[in-house]
DNA sequence: CTGGTGAGTCACTCGGTTAATCACAAAATG
DNA sequence: CATTTTGTGATTAACCGAGTGACTCACCAG
């Protein structure tokens, strides 16, 4: 990466973590000037003198950047290890804040449902691995997984799966054999398969290219799929529960006809 | 606290950490809904009821929220656990990205400093406390610590003052006998002592009501003093090193002729 | 077939915030 | 003392989010 593009980028997470513009360019230029002026500032950062100082002031009182007040000033901005735990710290106390308020809150009406059938959209990696995880951590008697693609196998997921009751039947199920190998060398518990459906990879003529991230079955009744788009991390998944849930019929299908002949679901 | 404050401090959290007034709204309300349309969330949230679905999409993109694709859409808040621990993923991820980001760009000509005393100003507890651990784990010989207030006795503090090198010295203040006791309790190692000096008091008077928080000494070359106002949480704190800078030449008077008359410092 | 209702999308206005520039006073420099 | 540098404040322009209303579509009752 170029130190320009790496500027930038330090900038726009910067931004992204809840500072201005001015503000994240200031820090970004305090990180690798050890200690500067105004002036020294505006011209390597593209932030007018002028303004400098007031964005230098909000990040003195966030604890990000030190101020020596002598003339002319001299700024210097706080060693990073230091910034990045004083942001934790920071978000951690709002995490507290958050949990308290809510619990405080309380529910309403739950306005109960009947027993339909649902199903469920759910964007980002990390919102799905939380949702998968705790779909497989509320298993009791079988898991069925199949993994698109060698990053989704984590350590945090192996973890969860290796964790499980030992009552529980693991399934695991990879496109390739080298991921095969990969899960049966970090999932002894598990009986591990390739995949023989087709429909992991990404579709031939159809605009996007979309391919199966995971395909979780738990207990039968819960059933969560996620596509990725090609090129991109960006993740979208689809899940929901039942035994009357289409989906979830369908998948049975597929799992005991493509996959494992000897296995049967139950009928329903 | 009433319902309503733990309503309004939930949103404004959730703003803090990056979210629009209506996705935070609207999160706020999912969550006590257990599940709800769009029409029902304008109603318990002010959020218009047309605004609804773009809040809940952008919710559901950072995957807070989960979309049921029906007519009427319903939606869900995803449990709270799994939706801080995403966001700390996503805290985690982008503090990852700063790091990688800022070391990539590297440091740029350091245009040294003469040795002239300096003195830096610096402001919020945790950044403070950040600081003041950083200067005590640099310690080599001798560390006098004064505390103005119970809850600047940290862990933390204790933890990094229990891990110095036995070489160290330590002599712990506090304003107050109980407080001693505390830090006698939790930092054995420590030798401690009641301040006999006023002005870690408020000052009568003098319009805003000012005490001291902490004043630290490290190696009699660095010091760190900080003030707290008097109601609120504000925490700003001045610091510098040097063996020939002003403050720590009045803060070695103070303390070799208030403190402990038996250890005079090193003269000048 | 028609009028009515609720769901969902879209286009637009208004107000506050932020980026950007300028004018000016105070301080430093030589 | 003259000139540059430093810092503050006011002002303008661009942008974004909050708030509102028009419109389409599907469904339902008459």
């Amino acid at each position: 990466m170029s130190t320009d593009n790496a500027l930038e980028e330090a900038t726009e997470v910067l931004q992204q973590l809840g500072l201005k513009e001015y503000e994240a360019q200031c820090f970004v230029g305090l990180s690798r000037l050890s200690t500067g002026t105004a002036k020294q500032l505006s011209e390597i950062t593209d932030v007018p003198r002028t303004r400098v100082y007031d964005a230098v002031r909000v990040l003195e009182a966030q604890g990000l950047v030190e101020i020596q007040h002598s003339s002319p000033q001299r700024f210097r901005a706080v060693p990073l290890e230091e910034a990045t735990e004083t942001l934790r710290d920071q978000y951690e106390t709002r995490v507290d804040r958050l949990s308290n308020a809510l619990r405080a809150a309380g529910e309403m009406e739950p306005k109960d449902e009947g027993p339909v059938q649902e199903m469920w959209a759910l964007s980002g990696g990390e919102a799905i691995a939380n949702r998968a995880n705790q779909l497989l951590t509320n298993a009791a008697e079988e898991v069925v997984l199949v993994l698109g693609d060698d990053s989704l196998l984590t350590d945090e997921l192996t973890a969860t799966i290796g964790g499980l009751d030992d009552e529980v039947d693991v399934l695991v199920g990879a496109v390739s054999e080298s991921l095969e190998a990969q899960i049966q060398a970090s999932l002894p518990r598990a009986t591990t398969f390739v995949s023989g459906l087709e429909w992991f990879r990404p579709q031939e003529g159809s605009g996007d290219e979309l391919s199966i991230g995971r395909l979780l079955l738990v207990d039968r009744s819960n059933i969560l799929v996620s596509t990725i788009v090609a090129g991109t991390l960006e993740e979208q998944a689809i899940f929901g529960g039942g035994f009357r849930n289409g989906l979830i019929v369908i998948a049975r299908r597929l799992l005991s006809q493509g996959l494992f002949p000897g296995r049967d679901p139950r009928e329903e």
